[in-house]
DNA sequence: TGTATACATGAACAAATGATCATACATTTG
DNA sequence: CAAATGTATGATCATTTGTTCATGTATACA
């Protein structure tokens, strides 16, 4: 009998408590958040194109970016003078999806 | 036809993903994680009955319960000697649920 | 009423995070 | 190769978060 994931009853190890953490600690900010909902529709998109999308400055925004790249939640490569970032961990999508449909949000 | 939530195409608003990511924040510990993980199975514990399970001091314990409190993700109430918690947000369940069921975790 | 038990609270401090600024690096184009 | 464009990086600072410790408050019980 597989461990179906039927409801309740999750058992986490503190080592995946943890990593769940962590990936939650990454994704708690409202530009972060932005960037998923961007490239949960676009495929990817250019530092550039995001700035513009989200008027968040440069430099912020790359740190960013880098950030949830070190972390996993985000992939890129570049073309040309352009760095292109794609979304890698789209679990994050419907982490978000979850509590954005929570009516007393 | 009504907006259903199908799979991408999330459009929330700054305001929703602020609040959406002050629940990502103040989920994104690793104890509370576990807080959250009994209080999915049990419906209500006291505050020395979590302490022991999880192996932390009744203080620190104690601030991060009052935070989540505050924050809407848990309810409380006295019986007694002991004040009892209990999980109100039940959403941070299937949150958890999601990122724990990443095979890369 | 005093004492023990169960929790909360506030001060204090270290560590992590977020933002800004200046600057460096890579690529294209003239 | 020089200048322009696109992005990264590192220093710095303010703010937030996590932890500990000491102490306060509420309830029960002798």
């Amino acid at each position: 009998m597989t461990p179906t994931t039927t409801s309740a009853d999750l058992n986490l190890t503190t080592e995946k408590m943890e990593k769940v953490a962590f990936i939650l600690k990454t994704t708690a900010h409202p530009t972060r958040i932005a960037i998923v909902q961007l490239l949960a529709n676009q495929e990817s998109l250019s530092v550039t194109d995001i700035s513009e999308k989200l008027n968040v400055e440069q430099s912020l925004l790359s740190h960013h970016l880098t950030g949830m790249k070190l972390k996993g939640i985000l992939s890129s490569h570049r073309d040309g003078k352009n760095i292109f970032y794609a979304l890698k961990m789209r679990e994050v999508v419907d982490v978000i999806q979850c509590l954005a449909g929570c009516t007393f949000l």
